[in-house]
RNA sequence: GGCCCCAUGGUCUAGUGGUUAUGACGCGGCCCUCUCAAGGCUGUAACAGGGGUUCAAAUCCCCUUGGGGCUACCA
């Protein structure tokens, strides 16, 4: 009787970097497989090469997974049914499947060195037993004629001839297996039945279906996603994105591959699931925001996009000021604060206090995107702005006439006033209706004299925050200082 | 070069033979308004091209073009 196997899917990234926006797309669709039809999630660590695996890019995927709220039902930290998840200790599992082949004949050991051009490698009719005795020489698999074909589940069937692929090595000279053979024996031996991987990897498949085949195991459901590109063509690489052109103002404008930036720069986890599972799926309405639970229960294979997807910054940038904000004002001010402190100083966040802190950080919920832009909006609160732009002045209509009325706002409103952000109202608007001007009128100046900028918050709040004195300072300043025009 | 994948506005997409071709990002305008942001309203912009199949093609088939991937004793 035919029982239902267990479905278990594994994403297996190599710890050689950081976890790349890539390998963390496809790690949120196995995980949203796995959730939404039930069975285990496999995190197996593809380790075997030595020269470029560390320990801290081991940590920084492991992190970037937490963060994200991907978590893993078998693998490093956990265990499972397996004996080890690092590829690397795995070795001998992989060389005893290659025995299996080479005792079956379906394989052939070779010497060849590689720079031999274009010409094909001959030594499967050399004397094997000399062969196999030589150090420099390899375990190639022998492909059989034929023609291999997938059934993807996003692509649909994909055939190869099997002429076209070369015969591989599964077992390199010093007895290590190569990625494409320890990824089919990993698999097999971890029991995975839904292989859900990046697009670059379809090429590699049916050189695994056919190492399946020889193994006389079924073949795993595959299903590959379409790949994220750079918005300037290519892969999303770090090459890519130190192009030249690649600058902050321009249109393709990519600030990092890595999740880790995401995550140092104040993005908020959900935000950035939620941009990742909108890049290529789609639940066919017009729905932009999914929770991961909604994603979870909305989630269906058919809603895949076969076609790659260029990565958008200003989208995700979208997303993450729509969660910021939603969020409560208190869980604002604490998301945000760390990146405050970071940019100004424990010692001058502490000097203006709680409170002045509880009334400036609300003001700029709404106009960050992600919380590391907080340091530079609210540089001016802490430092004299000394630097003017002819535009800004221009634009101010810094003229004798309004240097007047700055005069005469700072006899008259900064005398009386205490700055509570009441009285700057009633004030200054009694100011410019006496005046007969528009608030604009004597609001811009000042806005720019105090904060070097035309563009800041509500004006009463601003000026209620930097306190009376230092606004008579900075509004005197600007007047001893930045000529009219 | 060989093999493979993909093709709806600048970007992400809805669409599964008959629609004024959907929504979102971005961009522009207007409203709000002390500026910015947010918000509201609104505009811009797409079925790559050519052949078929069909009464009828964005939708099915073929070719071309374009983009992408793979082609290691890397993973």
């Amino acid at each position: 009787m035919m029982t239902e196997r267990e479905i278990r899917v594994r994403f297996a990234p190599s710890p050689t970097g950081q976890l790349h926006i890539g390998s963390v797309r496809t790690a949120l669709f196995n995980y949203l497989f796995v959730k939404s039809g039930g069975g285990k999630m496999v995190l197996r660590i593809e380790d075997t090469d030595e020269q470029r695996s560390t320990e801290e890019s081991l940590r920084t995927i492991i992190d970037g997974l937490r963060w994200l709220g991907i978590d893993w039902d078998e693998g490093p930290e956990k265990g499972g049914i397996a004996e080890s998840y690092y590829q690397s200790e795995r070795v001998e599992i992989h060389r005893e499947y290659a025995q299996k082949l080479i005792d079956a004949g379906k394989t052939y050991y070779c010497d060849c060195t590689g720079d031999e051009g274009p010409t094909t490698c001959n030594c499967k009719n050399k004397d094997q037993e000399a062969l196999k005795n030589s150090p420099n020489s390899v375990v190639r698999f022998n492909i059989p004629d034929g023609i291999t074909e997938i059934d993807d589940l996003i692509r649909g069937k994909v055939k190869f001839n099997n002429l076209d692929i070369k015969d591989f090595v599964i077992l390199k000279s010093n007895g290590n297996p190569v990625y494409n053979f320890a990824v089919v024996v990993d698999d097999i031996t971890m029991g995975i039945t839904h292989v859900i991987r990046g697009d670059d990897h379809l090429s590699n498949t049916p050189k695994q279906i056919l190492l399946y085949k020889a193994l006389g195991v079924e073949p795993p459901i595959m299903a590959h996603l379409p790949l994220i590109l750079s918005p300037l063509g290519g892969k999303l690489s770090k090459r890519q994105i130190a192009k030249p052109q690649n600058t902050p103002d321009s249109q393709n404008y990519v600030p990092a591959v890595n999740v880790e930036w995401y995550c140092e720069n104040g993005f908020l986890p959900e935000a950035f699931v939620n941009y990742l599972a909108r890049l290529c799926w789609s639940n066919g309405t017009d729905e932009e925001f999914f929770t991961l639970d909604e994603l979870i229960e909305k989630f269906s294979m058919k809603g895949i996009s076969p076609t790659a997807a260029l990565y958008d910054w200003k989208k995700l940038k979208w997303y993450n000021g729509n969660y910021i904000r939603n969020l409560s004002v208190e869980r604002f001010i604490d998301e945000c604060m760390p990146f405050f402190i970071k940019a100004h100083g424990k010692e001058a966040v502490d000097e203006k206090g709680e409170e002045w802190c509880s009334k400036l950080l609300p003001l700029y919920q709404e106009r960050v995107e992600y919380f590391a832009e907080i340091g530079d909006k609210t540089k001016f609160y802490f430092e004299r702005p000394v630097e003017f732009t002819p535009k800004d002045i221009k634009k101010v209509k810094w003229n004798d006439e309004t240097r007047d009325l700055l005069k005469e706002f700072l006899l008259d409103i900064c005398a009386k006033s205490d700055f509570t952000v009441e009285n700057l109202e009633s004030t200054i608007n009694q100011f410019t209706e006496q005046k007969e001007i528009k608030l604009g009128r004597i609001m811009q100046p000042i806005r720019l004299a105090v904060s070097g900028t035309r563009a800041t918050p509500g004006l009463y709040d601003v000026l209620n925050l930097i306190g009376k004195e230092e606004t008579i300072e900075r509004v005197k300043w600007f007047i001893d200082n930045v000529d009219v025009i």
